[in-house]
DNA sequence: ACAAAAGTGTTGACTTTACACCCATGG
DNA sequence: CCATGGGTGTAAAGTCAACACTTTTGT
């Protein structure tokens, strides 16, 4: 249907991926610079406008391909963002994502038609970002702190099985707090988001630590 | 701007949202028979195309008085619903918010120009339902369950407060479970949800009961 | 005085927190 | 043999689930 009503033509979606890597202890966004306007030169989340013939997942992995040649990996929605000026071009609408990738397997952050060049930037370390992806990336990271303590969504992150010393040290740096060695154990088998596997692994120390990956479905606990 | 790329153009939102009570130890979802096509002659979720000059919550709120007649109520973002094919006649992005009222203080269900009907339905009698509609009732009714526990959305619920025994009878129709009156009476008072009034009213016994009232502003307890 | 619902407290099971010492390996 | 981080147990405090009797009021 071809849109008349001027109250509602000329919409578009926006499909956008705050995609969060923690490296050494540092958590880390992946940012994007623009090479047209508007905001041209600025730095952005990964995303742009969904196409008609795709889902909006679909759509958010596509840009993410595009952008940064970053593939397989999991995302999931948190929150649309609609204020009436947050696009300067037309009135667009923003369906946020977040996703977690191990950064040693990204090989290639590529230069693109539409982009000059991709980074990871520390989220203490955030230069200004285009339209409204500060505020987009500052819910990202809230939800993201939820998400750790109830999902897989941290499997991605280690595809080959993780260390407790190295899990506690993600956890701490994507929460911003330290805590006992023997209690974070404790309750993250508790929380029933990892199991054993019979391998084991090097960390930090000379020892070796355990290896775990987390379950493939989660289910869960209820408060009432 | 005008979009020609036929890759995105003719794209619109759609502000959709679930608005529940509770009658009576019963849950309901209020539900509105379309006028026009599509699915005309349908029951649907409140809700319609937003317009270019309000944000998400502006829209949602501007449809559900439009449609109900219905005033000052809260609503929270709980998702969007994105499939190709949602909408029969274009490319239609619906945010999806969940609210609650109190139904004594609905007195007109309006006849307007674009619905024939409203009317409580209780969520386990739903009828067959226009659009994804089904699916963002589902969606919506799980996030209300999630919603109750750690916010104080059934504040508007109870206008002028609420008595323990009954807040359970409504927790109960909610999550669809029976708890022990002296737990729940602990546990709501540990949540942190509702405080004291100096009131008291009666709800079913003769003996009156203590009157709550959800509090303002909620903190929500942490895992870690 | 009786019926009907409101209010209240305790115990045992479990969970959470705080805390300190031994272990395995590489150099 | 020593330095580095990995692995483990326990006791005290707090939380959660199960359970029954007394109180208030209307009729």
């Amino acid at each position: 249907m071809e849109v008349r009503n001027k109250l509602y033509k000329n919409q578009g979606i926006h499909v956008i991926t705050a995609l969060f890597t923690v490296e050494e202890g540092i958590t880390k966004v992946l940012l994007i610079k623009r090479k047209n306007n508007p905001f041209k030169g600025d730095w952005v989340l990964t995303g742009g406008a969904l196409y008609n013939n795709e889902d909006l997942e679909e759509g958010a992995y596509r840009e993410i391909k595009e952008k940064t040649g970053i593939e397989n990996i999991n995302i999931k929605q948190f929150k649309a963002f609609g204020k009436v000026n947050r696009s300067p071009v037309m009135r667009m609408v923003a369906i946020g994502f977040i996703g977690v990738i191990d950064w040693k397997s990204v090989k290639v952050l590529r230069e693109t038609k539409n982009t000059s060049n991709a980074d990871w930037f520390p989220i203490d370390k955030i230069p200004p970002l285009g339209f409204d992806h500060e505020e987009i990336l500052h819910d990202a990271l809230i939800q993201l702190q939820k998400e750790i303590v109830k999902s897989n969504i941290l499997k991605s992150l280690f595809p080959d099985g993780v260390t407790l010393p190295e899990l506690q040290k993600t956890y701490e740096a994507i929460l911003n707090k330290k805590f006992d060695r023997r209690n974070f154990r404790k309750k993250m088998l508790n929380l029933d988001l990892i199991e054993d596997t019979n391998k084991v692994d090097k960390f930090e120390g000379n020892k070796p630590a355990k290896v775990y990956k987390f379950k493939e479905n989660i289910k869960g606990k209820d408060i009432f």
